[in-house]
DNA sequence: ACTCGCTGATACCTGCCCGGTATGACAGGG
DNA sequence: CCCTGTCATACCGGGCAGGTATCAGCGAGT
């Protein structure tokens, strides 16, 4: 009577989300017309209108907006239930089940951070397999959340920390990566006004949930595409400090003085029990 | 192949929290075999054996310990769904659809303080209507969880703030509430060590979870209960300062010199997206 | 204006799977 | 040794999920 079947939560997200029923079944690998019945039965079971069938398409109502998000969120708790737990019984494991923690990163971020911080929890008595996950752009808050990481190291400014529990590892100033020979890699220091919009070096662009955002710069992928564009002179990007462990000798970076600071987090889901992660929490307040 | 049934996390939720199959069976209202064979085909489902079926009884694996709590997660977001979607649509109020919230509150705690948000926040242009839900013991952050409420006036360090966001409120000292002829309420001052073992007085217990912690004092269901029989001279119990405001005749009140103090906090669940409860915040905020 | 195309809704049917009843296998206790 | 209590197995029936065929409204194009 009141808890929401999760097939009826795929169905009406994969509605919500297309704002068409023909498009939604096909991606639910059905029918359609099952699809429009399995939603007027949820808004019967919910006595609440979810969509405006508008003859020419579909819109949300308000309910349909609340159902979206809290339906979103309820499939990722139920896919990270299962994930965990084939995880905690090694059903991904080949030797069986094995004490691991899966820790996203951001692919190329914090390098000698996470070498610390990986030799110290090693070196602890019953430390746990740590498996690092290399995870896309800020995409660490949805592992975390769909169960397919346990922590993640996260960077304030650029994730957010909202639903999870976290601990602070590492503060760090700004740097403009430049290609060598551009004049202002000659700067001792920059400001972030000296490179907002350098005519011949536009920053690159990186995407938000897959869609990037407008300006000149170049459509970044990943950082050796990025470094290659760089060293090639025709674009710069701004990196944290720790970005000098990858730098070519065609790179030259410049400190920004008024850039706000990195902050690298430890965060995991705020409910997590585990005792391998206690474990690696614990190793990470003493770094 | 990757996302669990609610039916099935219903299911194993119950058997692993009653660790007999008959027993789960009876409460969710079905006979036990068709149980039995749900949770096998959970098992393979998952490729993970969840029950070690000693021939007496029932026990957890790791991997059963996982999915119980995780599984817990998943069903409290799904029924958060339902409930908060059910709000929004106004399935639940007579009038059609009103921009409402409900905010938890422990009965009877932060009187004044409540009193003020209510009154700030209606003030607002704009504002929602809002529900004040009371709430037993420290359950506020259950109803969050499971949608019942959408913010909730929560108590630290009583309550835990972890999977919230929060907004810090207010904080204050403790009290000993004493009857009002005892030697001790002539005090101007006490500490924590003068009221642990008075022995005609012993500190009344109130219910975590369901349970009693042990000790010598009577147990407590509701407020009243506890002024009377402080009032009675049966008992005494430790409260933050703002409780001053419901004490009787016969009671005498305190200020414990090396109590904790209480931090009231405005919490809400840490994906919320709601226009009224940001207001709620903003006005939180600006007391 | 008529038709065509696209939308979602309805009607009807079929097969699966969920759940019930009856029973079995197995261990422990009196 | 049987009785009790546990979970598993065997079998069956009904409900409901899903498929196919079709309808119903609205827009656009000629």
């Amino acid at each position: 009577m009141d808890t929401l079947e999760t097939r009826e939560l795929r169905y009406f997200v994969a509605v919500a989300e297309e704002l068409h029923f023909g498009r939604a079944a096909e991606r639910l690998g059905m029918a359609q017309p099952p699809l429009s019945r399995a939603i007027q039965q949820l808004e019967r079971r919910l006595g609440v209108r979810l969509l405006d069938r508008d003859r020419r398409g579909v819109a949300l109502t308000a309910a349909g907006e609340m159902l979206l998000h809290e339906g979103r969120a309820a499939l990722d708790a139920a896919t990270a239930a299962a994930r965990r737990t084939r995880r905690a019984g090694g059903a991904d494991t080949p030797g069986g089940p094995r004490n691991r923690l899966v820790l996203a990163v951001k692919a190329g971020a914090s390098h000698e951070l996470l070498h610390k911080l990986l030799d110290a929890y090693a070196a602890e008595p019953g430390a746990a397999e740590i498996e690092v996950l290399p995870s896309g752009t800020c995409e660490q808050g949805e592992m975390l959340r769909d169960g397919r990481a346990d922590a993640a190291l996260m960077h304030m400014p650029y994730n957010s920390l909202t639903g999870f529990d976290s601990e602070e590892l590492m503060s760090e100033g700004q740097i403009a990566v430049l290609p060598a020979r551009h004049p202002l890699a000659a700067r001792r220091t920059l400001t972030m006004a000296d490179v907002a919009h350098v005519p011949d070096l536009p920053l690159a662009r990186w995407p938000r949930h897959g869609t990037y955002p407008p300006g000149p710069g170049p459509e970044i992928h990943d950082q050796t595409q990025l470094a290659q564009l760089i060293a090639l002179g025709r674009t710069m990007a701004v990196y944290p400090d720790s970005a000098r462990a990858w730098l070519w000798a065609e790179h030259a970076a410049v400190p920004l003085t008024d850039a706000p600071p990195v902050i690298t987090h430890l965060a995991w889901p705020a409910h997590s029990r585990s005792l391998a992660l206690a474990g690696l929490i614990r190793t990470a307040t003493r770094l």
